[in-house]
DNA sequence: TATGAATGAGCGTTCATTCAT
DNA sequence: TATGAATGAACGCTCATTCAT
């Protein structure tokens, strides 16, 4: 019974972190990091600035988690996608599919996804980038392994390091996904992604 | 003669105009835009503070300026590969190892390609996203051409759109190079261009 | 029965009134009033921060109240040495030693003494040193009376006025224990309180 | 030419500097290091709170400097006194009356000498009273040998320690002049310095 | 009654910008 | 014209105090 009472305390003070994480990702998208203070993500989280800070040490903690917790629902998806027992084609034809999925869904949470090469002004955002680099790296390994797998096979010719392939099919998707959210007229994925997969799977030039 | 006193005078003004870009480029490259101050810009130009506002009315403006001049010569310079009169195939190799090339020579510089999404913190680089944009866009133009000539003397089978295939190049080469200049012992690229070509020309499955 | 009970919960919360000023004199003593917080008052008295404030309205007032109940305790052992009916000469070394003992028992409480001119930030503190000073004013008053006394009965010379040489002997008393808390190896009081009473009784130049 | 030019302006710097020192000064003794804002004492100067973060790197070291100048000047005052060609007893009539007189004229700028044991909830004063007590021993070392040149000669008693007596003179003056301060009706020093000189020159028991 | 989560005023500090020289 | 001293708004963060439970 006690332990109930305990859990419930738990579950609010879970519920009222996310309400500000939840604040201080839409305001970092948004804005970025330098464009956003304290007492704007306090206002749109209603609490007061305080509040903040008991929840997280400082803004570059807050803005840490709530960025990385974006990243692992997201990088988390695209591996399922990996796990599921189809051919290799069909795999990569998902992931890309998935990728697109969750652009649609989240158009306004994407800028998670730029962890390559910003500048160490400040270090909260580098410590940031280096675990998102971890995380896509982890996965990049895992869609590498499903190009290996291809090739061994013989559905895949070798026209390239699967390493190589995965980082070059991320880095398409990716920036097709960018393009498209400044310009969705413009672009035929995430709606459409053999649009994708066709550049990567056809040759321009067939031996 | 008071038209060439006059036109040495503005000669000069250019001339320091360039020194504080110079500056302002390096400093914004190595640490971001919230990373420098004003004040650290006019010491490494060797210029008061109260210069810099001659020249340019805000931070955010020398920042848009500066940045935009460095894109321009970059671009320039791929342009001027296009132009070349050789084959499409040649055009499309050339034009990558000129990426590779600047990047090797410019490493500290390239900022300046990240130029899709950051968010809108500060107008002046909202602003210059626009117009690396535009200078972009231009130029993925030419590229796209020189798929769709390629396509129509059917040297390249038609497996995309054009610019789609434009800009798929230009994403596979950035975000490699992004990656090398991270780690430059792990990428193959800038150091040989095929392996970015390969992927392109030669599909993973073909018919 | 009612008057009990009533009066069992009185002694309850007296005694947790001093748990808690127990805890604050220690810190406060250690780390001074703006060093410490009313949370580590808590945590180390074990209550809540809220608990604090029924009891006392509020920081000054804890601080006002917990530094004031050590000098009395210190200022009525002093007193209490005065009454005890042996001469003058001994009273004066008595009090001298009984001084000297309370320090070398309660080294890390003596901030209590401080309380001349310190400044007026906190209105508190002010009004503490007011009480403070009536407390020392009176005990000055009974040492007063002994100088006093013995110079009716000849023991001592008229070298001065009697409250002036209690100020005196209580202020070299005072700034030698001061000294010895920072460099103990150095000073011979309050181990050896001859070497204070020697100043007051022996004059530089005799006639 | 230019020199003068640049001694003009470093002589402005200068006048400013201690405009802010004084400001400062004033404030902290009245109210405290902690009672005193950066912007209260800005505003007193008359100038921006970023124009005394350009004379001084932090609060504490504004702190420290505009009490350290006053403990200097103050010491150096004494200092010459004892330098003096007079005999010893002369000395310590002089060293007592210059205290006095200095306190005449500075009675709001006394907290200076208040460097015995406030505690370290602030590191920039604790270096501050480090700073204070390493002049006081100087100081002290240097009264204490007019008492020793006195017993050497015979005009002095050998009563104590002459460091010893040295720091007993100093206390008693200073706690003279803190009463004196809280109430000047009260106390005859600094006014009269004999009844000071007296408690130490003739002894209240004489062999 | 006792709690401690929540508050928000107020702090020290920075830096883009201005303007008297 | 070029300067750089001076400005002050705005920031991140703390902690005495309150009040719903």
């Amino acid at each position: 019974m006690k332990g109930k009472r305990l859990s419930r305390k738990e579950r609010e003070r879970e519920r009222q972190r996310r309400e500000i994480m939840a604040a201080a990702h839409t305001l970092f998208s948004e804005k970025g990091y330098h464009g956003v203070s304290m007492q704007e993500i306090a206002d749109q989280a209603e609490f007061a600035v305080g509040t903040l800070y008991i929840f997280f040490k400082s803004k570059g903690d807050l803005y840490q988690e709530s960025m990385l917790e974006e990243t692992e629902k997201f990088m988390g998806q695209l591996g399922k996608v990996l796990d599921e027992p189809v051919d290799e084609v069909a795999k990569l034809r998902n992931l890309v599919r998935a990728k697109g999925t969750y652009f649609l869904n989240n158009a306004s949470k994407i800028r998670i996804f730029h962890a390559e090469l910003r500048q160490a002004s400040d270090s909260a955002i580098t410590e940031l980038d280096l675990k998102i680099q971890t995380k896509r790296l982890s996965l990049m390994k895992d869609v590498a392994a499903v190009f290996e797998s291809g090739m061994k096979k013989g559905t895949f010719q070798r026209i390239g390091d699967p390493y190589i392939l995965a980082k070059s099919l991320d880095n398409i998707t990716h920036s097709f996904l960018l393009s498209w959210i400044e310009d969705p007229e413009q672009y035929p994925y995430p709606e459409d992604p053999d649009v994708i997969l066709n550049i990567l799977f056809k040759g321009l030039i067939q031996d």
